[in-house]
DNA sequence: CAGTGGTCTAGACCACTGA
DNA sequence: CAGTGGTCTAGACCACTGA
């Protein structure tokens, strides 16, 4: 495929930078000797700037100048993935098994919860994720029945209830949550491991506009999953890619 | 402070589709329809768009036009933080104990460090890091001193490896892995804790260029350290504030 | 106060792709 | 094949800030 200017300029200086040719602190050309250089005009290499500057490679002030940047070791990307399709990408097969699923009445909601309930009822499910039919994580889920009436009746013989609310009603604000934990003697006989045995916990609230939609917690076996985040040139390629 | 118009625009679309006014596949108007409602460019309405389209908003397809795009759960922005100036930000006193330095041999590298020393020897520290007194985490780290000379006379009084890393020898290519792991015997007596205990269990390798930096390990307490991901306006908003 | 980057204009040509 | 976005030009004025 063939590549733009801007994106040439931007590969050009995201190579130096990342082989180490260019060391932090290093300045770069002025946007008047690139236009010379590449002979283009000065939004063109403007563009290509902005784009490193966004990824944070270079550090840009006015009346003196375009620097590399030092690295900054927070604020990685981190793949939370979908685990039915991190699943049947390693070619294993993915299913879900649900072990509970009751609605909560008002009176029954935890004050945690009300502003995720906000007046109505919760549907409290829990579900195992499995690979190649072995325990691969568990799954405790409350969803705002107000908020998405129609979980009530779903069924998740065909995708589980994360896909399901993805599909259905798209969150528009997320956080999440990762630490370790033991598993709880009935968490630890349903994934098969000793009660106690460190887990990965991923806790995670979703909301379309305002609205809270779920909060889930999902446990990992802490051996058998893994977050990986990479930064460098690939990461910095995509995230270059995007621009 | 004054905001151009090009944020005006995207600002304007950020708002109405992650408060839900807009949902996932409507059609944005065409830019020249927003050329005539700003009374502006082409190319700064596009300025607004493609930062948009980089944060995963919308999507833009030639001849079909551009879309709100369904938000993907995967690929969030993770903050792994510098952890003394976590522990400062939190009013905490930080300080680092060294618990073991030895210079390894060629001949005592491990086979999987074989790469990181890359023919040459490897420092290899332990060390506790601490908030206000109290354990928090335990690091094992290991050190190519073929890239990094300068670190076998090093003393991390004013700043542990990890700053002190950074500071002399800026990695360019990082990897993380996260993951939960109980806790060894010799380091559940260093955290305070019972052996097994689930602990947070975050490595690192780091590069520059095509040069092995530094592996570490860094066991942190299940309940004392969380790692939070958030996605929705606050993190739009400085990601567009990168732009 | 002068050098540098930030933003914007009013066009242009083109590639892609769905009606 | 026509609508839409992708890219680029050759300027312009301005804000900021460090020499």
């Amino acid at each position: 495929m063939k590549q733009s200017l801007h994106e040439r300029i931007r590969s050009d200086f995201e190579r130096r930078i990342l082989s180490g040719e260019m060391a932090p602190g290093d300045r770069l050309p002025i946007e008047q000797e690139l236009v010379e250089h590449y002979d283009c005009s000065r939004m063109t290499v403007n563009k290509a700037l902005t784009a490193l500057a966004n990824a944070g490679l270079i550090d840009r002030r006015k009346r003196a100048g375009t620097f590399v940047a030092r690295p900054k070791v927070h604020s990685m990307v981190l793949d939370i993935p979908d685990l039915a399709a991190t699943v049947r990408e390693r070619g294993q097969d993915y299913s879900y098994v649900e072990l509970a699923r009751r609605v909560l009445r008002r009176s029954q909601v935890a004050p945690d919860d009300a502003a995720l309930a906000s007046g109505g009822q919760l549907l409290e499910l829990s579900g195992l994720h499995l690979a190649n039919g072995l325990p691969l994580a568990l799954e405790h889920r409350r969803i705002s029945i107000k908020a998405v009436p129609g979980i009530v009746d779903a069924d998740f013989e065909t995708a589980p209830p994360g896909s399901w609310l993805l599909e259905h009603i798209p969150w528009t604000e997320a956080e999440t949550r990762i630490s370790a934990a033991g598993a709880e003697p009935d968490e630890a006989k349903h994934l098969h491991v000793k009660p106690g045995a460190p887990c990965l916990q991923v806790e995670r609230r979703t909301w379309r506009g305002n609205v809270p939609i779920t909060y889930v917690r999902q446990l990992f076996l802490g051996d058998a999953y893994d977050l990986v985040a990479r930064f460098g040139p690939s990461s910095a390629a995509q995230a270059a890619a995007r621009d």
